[in-house]
DNA sequence: CGGCAAAATCATAGGATTTTGCCGGTGCCCTATT
């Protein structure tokens, strides 16, 4: 199926889903994947990306790969499938035992049409060979944004995802996002070994969102100003905060001020995490009082308002963070109150969340020193031997891989290419950490100018997404810099 | 990094100044206890 005409496509999705028409960049995106073409789709979460990957997996037969995130999102995705009556599967850590040697069965005999992994799952040698006997007949990446925002310090397994996809065969590649600058979309492509795909992006602008920014100086301030916000919006929203402490002092804060609100971090039990989450979308509490934990997934349509009580890290997390609201397309409000005092701890978040020289030096001389004559030593006996934490440790390595240092065996071993570099020339290869720190500072600077612009706030995030989409007169009337009257 | 609070210091007993300690996000996965 090399040469679908769109209206062939559009029988399909009637045929799969009984839609008749496709939403914005969709027939594009499947028309690419069909067509075999590593892809990016870029477009915003509850716009119907998953239809992307799910059709021309159904089409093209054999075994979709989806590598997500989070359990939670895996399993959603493919209950819906199931529900459909298609062989859906994932395997992660919280399937039993049995679950997971019926998977390997299903796999092996070639009757599974999706597969769901963590990035995680499939870094691991015994997986990889398993699903090696196959062929992958499309591989995506959901929430490819991760692969870049988190690849570098918190999940390194992500980098491994290119080398995947080179050890699956290197079958076409799609890889879904819901925000992507120009930079960030270049990584991604660059790890996942694909830096001629196609883009299909539907772009940024989101005219029933208004944007506005309120200056207000310690939480005295900003308390006020909250309540004040939400004695004016309807429904409900998410006040994002930046730190575990204030989701609970805020939570209960808003309580005490009669206002249902829930709290909502990564250090929750698991079941209050997910106890908070369905009372929050199913409309029982009216504000989510929530660090950056609460968002993946996160597709509640009538948002009504997104408040960043402190300042995200980038443009783009913000991007991401407002974006939730409004899904349904009817009005919402996004304010940021902003407090320049908020960068600090932005940058003590940024100041060691790379490998720095030292650990490079120390991460190298731990190959070096176990990697005697042919052998290739093991992650584990690495983290036994190097004085880092082991995702630190993972991520150096992976920079070491990427730069032709070491090379990752069949078995999982880490054999040593280059024997005797020094600090110098090791520092050289962590220049690329040098400068991603540069970069990450200057896309906290970018967020500041946000917040401190005189100019429309639409116009200056396009621009910043390097987007073209016009904006009437160049003013859009749905920011507190076009219109200030509505912003009181 | 940097702000804040508690502890230590100084010099001679109540209080001011300096030093030290602590805290700050995101999730896989696996293993040892209840």
């Amino acid at each position: 199926m090399t040469d679908a005409s769109p209206r062939q496509l559009r029988e399909k999705l009637y045929e799969h889903f009984g839609f008749r028409r496709f939403r914005p960049g969709q027939l594009e995106a499947v028309r690419s994947a069909l067509e075999g073409h590593n892809t990016l789709v870029a477009m915003p979460t509850g716009s119907g990306k998953s239809l992307c990957y799910q059709l021309p997996g159904l089409e093209l037969g054999g075994l979709t790969v989806v590598v997500s995130p989070l359990i939670a999102l895996m399993k959603d995705q493919a209950d819906g499938l199931r529900q459909r009556g298609v062989i859906a599967l994932e395997v992660n850590s919280a399937r039993p035992a049995v679950a997971l040697q019926l998977a390997e069965e299903a796999l092996a005999a070639g009757v599974v049409d999706f597969l769901f992994v963590t990035p995680e799952r499939l870094a691991l040698p015994e997986f990889r060979a398993l699903l090696k006997r196959r062929r992958v007949a499309l591989f995506v990446v959901d929430e490819a944004h991760c692969v870049s925002q988190w690849g570098h310090d918190f999940r390194p397994d992500y980098l491994t995802l290119g080398e995947a996809v080179d050890d699956l065969g290197r079958p076409p590649v799609l890889a879904l996002t819901a925000t992507a600058t120009p930079d960030v979309t270049q990584d991604v492509l660059a790890r996942l070994h694909i830096p001629g795909a196609e883009v299909v992006h539907t772009g940024f602008y989101r005219p029933n969102l208004d944007l506005c920014v309120y200056p207000a100086a310690g939480d005295g301030a900003k308390r006020a100003q909250l309540l004040r916000l939400l004695a004016r919006c309807e429904g409900t929203g998410i006040v994002y905060v930046a730190t575990v402490k204030a989701v609970e002092e805020l939570t209960a804060h808003l309580t005490g001020h009669g206002i249902e609100a829930d709290g909502y971090h990564g250090r929750l039990a698991a079941k209050k995490r997910a106890a908070a989450q369905d009372r929050f979308m199913q409309g029982g509490s009216r504000v989510m009082v929530a660090t950056n934990a609460f968002g993946l997934g996160v597709d509640k349509p009538d948002i009504r308002f997104v408040i960043n009580y402190h300042l995200s890290g980038s443009v783009e997390e913000y991007y991401q963070e407002f974006g939730r609201a409004g899904r349904d397309d009817r009005p919402a409000v996004c304010a940021l109150l902003y407090d320049p005092e908020d960068l600090k701890l932005q940058r003590f978040f940024q100041g060691h969340r790379y490998p720095d020289d030292l650990d490079l030096v120390n991460a190298y001389h731990a190959v070096e020193r176990l990697a005697d004559g042919t052998k290739a030593p093991t992650l584990a006996e690495l983290r036994a031997a190097a004085p880092l934490p082991p995702t630190r440790l993972k991520v150096c390595l992976a920079l070491f891989v990427e730069r032709d240092i070491v090379r990752r065996t069949s078995r999982g071993g880490f054999r040593l290419l280059r024997r005797g570099l020094t600090h110098d020339e090791l520092a050289r290869a962590g220049l690329s950490y040098r400068e991603r720190r540069e970069l990450d500072s200057l896309r906290q600077q970018r967020l500041v100018d946000y917040a401190e612009g005189v100019g429309c706030r639409w116009r200056r995030l396009l621009d910043h997404f390097a987007s073209e989409e016009e904006l009437p007169e160049g003013r859009c009337g749905h920011c507190d810099r076009c219109d200030p009257a509505k912003f009181v």
